[in-house]
DNA sequence: AGATGAACATAGTGTTCATTT
DNA sequence: AAATGAACACTATGTTCATCT
């Protein structure tokens, strides 16, 4: 069902990337293509370009997780068009930020094992 | 041809075996299942336990790269077996050391982008 | 053209199987 | 049984396509 954060190695895109977006619905009042293009811009200097299908699976992800849902709201600015914006459910907070916490640990531990490589094949 | 590194967002767990069994094959003589214990004890407690499979994969592509070649010899210890032990071609050693200064970039930027993850969502 | 999403293709890795000693 | 490696299967991600505004 619920996909995997990692494998035991380092931690997947996905799970990567639903952690960034859950911040950026706490922030930020984004839809899906902008989220892409802010991520996108965030890690330019560090050569990650993540693609929209991934951002769109991360966030059907959260749908299913019981996290967000979503809305179609006109857009914010001149053209009249609808787009899909994310909001938090009832019990989503509270869903995301026990996410969070696992992520947390998930995050630490992948630092310390590319940590460990580079003391154990450089020093 | 050659596999590569990251796609851009983390080291894949091939690239990262290679840099590894380099500096193992540098300091120890051990063959491939060996190899393979030595690194499941190294990374058990970071929850990393890696496949034989992968670990043969990963030392056969640093034959195709020349940077090691295999030789069937006797297993040290009681029994005879035959088993397959790794060394470092003529070249192999600086195509290592090439390959290894690449990997310390990957490392260092792969540590940043979780770095950055941490600070970006938890501060 | 921009936005969303599905469909399809590929790549990376894991599980199982075959063979030999 | 231990060792090597191939074959196969599965999952994660990327590329392309379809639809709508």
């Amino acid at each position: 069902m619920s996909e995997q954060i990692s494998s035991g190695f380092l931690i997947k895109q996905r799970a990567f990337l639903k952690l960034y977006l859950i911040t950026l619905i706490e922030n930020k009042y984004l839809y899906g293509l902008k989220l892409r293009d802010l991520l996108k811009d965030e890690f330019k200097e560090l050569g990650f370009q993540p693609k929209h299908p991934e951002i769109y699976k991360a966030l059907h992800d959260l749908m299913e997780q019981g996290i967000i849902y979503q809305r179609k709201e006109k857009k914010q600015g001149t053209v009249y068009q609808e787009v899909v914006y994310y909001h938090f459910t009832d019990e989503g907070r509270e869903k995301a930020s026990a996410y969070k916490k696992l992520l947390k640990h998930e995050l630490d531990r992948c630092i310390h094992l590319l940590q460990k490589a580079v003391k154990d094949n450089f020093y």
